[in-house]
DNA sequence: ATAAATTGTGGAACGCGTTTCAGGTCAAGA
DNA sequence: TCTTGACCTGAAACGCGTTCCACAATTTAT
């Protein structure tokens, strides 16, 4: 296959008039230029487009990191940062990292190595220190609402959304609340359950320990935390639930099991999913598609302006159905 | 920063001795290796991957054609795609087209370009002919069931598929059928409709071409299925329905228009996501995870031997619930 | 003792495209 | 008429890492 110098040597100019051809640069004759796009097309020539980031020191492409992409959550914040990219000629180099640290490791040593412009974190398990390790080698985007002025982000404020959540089921009555989480280790997990812990502490409640529950992702953990609801000695009257999926699960497993929503078990969950609306949920409209899109343009304000770290917040919104 | 020369001239050796050291190659001395490694710490010199790619000629990245990620069946198989490309050290970089033949030509003169070293299919608006023309550029895999010894592929057999559907439907006393897909153009919605028809013709129905609908993708597309539906003079009594999702709004719809599932109206759809359990729909499980670690092990089947070309043909299984 | 193989190292070509700098010609403005 | 700017083109440096080939020393096998 042929390179640039072989098409500049057929075509009887220079490397750099074939250059200025390939990128349409100016002060190129017409008739060099008709006689270089000819041997482009009769040598079927395409040029390396690793040379090409290479010399010019930048890709157009950036990073997604996210834990797994079959979550709705995810996909529709993938779904929102792969159409503005799109939109913007951007190119998406995904890494699945199912919160390893080494994997989220790799993704930055890419940002290093140049192979990336940017990184954007949907989720992450690596500490904000090693984070700023990176800091230097290009913009890096947080999906996360933390205490932290020294990258962008775009997020909603989770524990405003929790709580919101929690007085609602506070106002329809329900003093005896579970929750359900996805994970409980992160940062905006264990403020959830502070959260939690200070509402039920309000309410003279005590804190039950088997009423908070982790690893809950998909609908098939919320049929396991109704096999779990039933062997509670002490029965919350309530859940508050960290997406609409396990919440359908739950839902669902509780109806095959004879127990009423909302009456037996009210069930108050997050991101509008359309099964949410299937299922009648009242559930925290999270849009994690328009968040996507304000990560790329998070990601492009901060390429412009290196000192660009601002905290985009996006509102949610309480929408009320049967299963409370 | 510093490049591998700089590296090389403070270390005191030559440029091949650092780049044996980087990638681990023997025959250097132990004193060497560790003056170099020392100096690669001290600098915190990291390589840059373009000018890898670049001199190695490969770059051990996939690009993966998708039209849109927020669709159950296309975050699956990408969830399988993205498994199995990290347990194999492969990068996937993302191109959702919106089934724009334009965005599909990048993606394949990225492959053309060097920049991936092979491109899935996950599914595809262009032609076969256009795919033929980058068919030496590198591993192309297709995620369909064509009729074409060109490129590997991994499917189901979606006709087969759809007639056992439209026979299950039939097995229950349906004989007024109508159909929903997610497109009406492609070469695999052309042998569905053609299945349908010869299926209508075999039990002596006219064919309304109201009863078959496009642009079926979402939760949102059912709801509107059944706007049409109440409107339609002569109303089918069974629904054949593209994915599980659609048939979900179609069934939250229908409930909320007073309709009676299945006595109204039946409906089977396919996938198996967990809304079908949820909504108990009969529905045609399609292994969409195993499709996309298929693929990977196509990808790199070809890549090994580029007269590769074996049709991957995965089984599926009729799930009988509650809505037929 | 000699030949062959292994070990160790460096120079430079190779992978390929962009950009800078220099030189020449022609046109426009002062 | 002279100066400056625009236009056109090419050589070579630059972006950066891998690999091949050559050479020398040491070890192993015959």
């Amino acid at each position: 296959m042929a390179n640039i110098r072989e098409i500049a040597r057929l075509a009887g100019v220079s490397v750099s008039t074939v250059s200025r051809v390939l990128n349409n640069h100016p002060y190129v004759s017409g008739e060099k230029r008709e006689i270089v796009l000819k041997t482009i097309q009769e040598l079927d020539y395409s040029r390396n487009i690793n040379a090409v980031h290479l010399s010019r020191g930048k890709t157009n492409m950036v990073g997604i990191v996210l834990p797994t992409i079959n979550h709705p959550y995810f996909s529709n914040l993938l779904d929102g940062i792969a159409e503005e990219a799109m939109q913007r000629n951007i190119q998406l180099v995904l890494f699945q990292t199912g919160y390893k640290q080494e994997k989220e490791l790799e993704a930055l040593e890419q940002l290093r190595g140049h192979l990336i412009d940017g990184l954007i974190f949907c989720s992450r398990a690596l500490s904000f220190n090693n984070l700023m390790i990176y800091k230097g080698f290009g913009p890096i985007v947080l999906c996360e609402d933390a205490d932290q002025k020294e990258f962008p982000s775009v997020s909603i404020k989770h524990v405003e959304a929790f709580n919101l959540g929690l007085d609602f089921l506070i106002s329809k009555g329900h003093e005896r609340i579970a929750i359900c989480l996805g994970r409980l280790e992160g940062t905006n997990s264990r403020k959830r359950q502070e959260a939690y812990t200070n509402k039920l502490e309000m309410l003279r409640q005590e804190v039950h320990s088997d009423w908070i529950i982790g690893d809950c992702l998909m609908f098939e953990d919320g049929k396991r935390v109704i096999h779990h609801f039933e062997n509670m000695p002490n029965k919350p009257s309530a859940f508050l639930v960290g997406n609409d999926q396990v919440a359908a699960g739950m839902i669902t497993e509780a109806i095959n099991r004879g127990f009423s929503i909302p009456d037996d078990l009210a069930i108050c969950s997050f991101d509008n999913h359309p099964v949410s609306e299937m299922m009648g949920i009242s559930t925290i409209d999270i849009p994690a598609k328009q968040l996507g899109t304000s990560a790329i343009q998070a990601f492009l304000k901060r390429t412009a302006d290196p000192g660009y770290a601002e905290k985009i917040v996006l509102p949610f919104e309480l929408i009320v159905r049967k299963s409370v």
